[in-house]
DNA sequence: AAAACATGGTATCCTTTGGATACTGGGGCT
DNA sequence: AGCCCCAGTATCCAAAGGATACCATGTTTT
């Protein structure tokens, strides 16, 4: 028997999927980086530091799919490529904000778990 | 020059830590299961339906190993392991179900989104 | 004049991860 | 005897992540 209604399946789907659509590598730090206002490309990857062109390049190129950040383009020389949150993108700022919040409360939590489970598996 | 001070890149790392640890295709699923209650494997597998018993292995020992969930063993024929969430795991479902909120209300966005970019790069 | 640097990217390659399928092993059911 | 249930491993292949090298254009440096 099943006890799980169709809505909230459909509705952990749907979890899921933005969940999948932020919860990589690098999403959200470039969300809070651009939060403050436009951003070119190099600019992003000189504050970030660690990430590939590649790996920026996609992920600037996912949050644009799906409508979070828009992408400008000055045909200048040298050539600048404005990123920018949209208005929906802002607005998830929201909900991370409360997961960061939890993050920062719990993480040393996690890690103690982490480092003690895996003592174990010795 | 630097405007990203270290106390906000450790926030970030913690966020991009929780979330690539929740962001996953199962993860969230299975914790939204288990907040009525313990459950079994194949309980569980069963109402996924559609998950792989390895995913499934593997999904839940990364949630115990981060103490969001535990493991329990009774001895007897046939075998019954039951997974519970611990106190972190129910805290965790709180900002969870933030952006499980943001998500209902804009996953219609985001696909529109997703189908005009795709018809774009024709 | 040649070398080096800046811009915002592709292309290529390799490693890590995701996931389907098959198998284990003890017991019970028919 | 042959099948199912339980909670998993083991194996293998496809997909994704990610480092490195390269591109075209133009300016600055040596």
């Amino acid at each position: 028997m099943l006890t799980l209604s169709h809505r909230d399946h459909t509705a952990c789907q749907a979890v899921s999927d933005v969940l999948s659509r932020v919860g990589d590598k690098w999403t959200v730090l470039v969300v809070e980086l651009l939060s403050d206002g436009p951003m070119r490309f190099n600019e992003l990857r000189r504050l970030i530091g660690n990430i590939s062109q590649k790996m920026l390049t996609s992920t600037l190129r996912g949050l644009e799919r799906d409508g979070l950040v828009t992408r400008t383009v000055y045909p200048t020389i040298p050539p600048r490529v404005d990123y920018e949150l949209t208005d929906l993108g802002r607005d998830l700022r929201v909900p991370v904000k409360g997961l960061a919040l939890w993050a920062r409360a719990n993480i040393g939590k996690i890690n103690s778990a982490r480092t003690r489970f895996d003592a174990d598996q010795v």
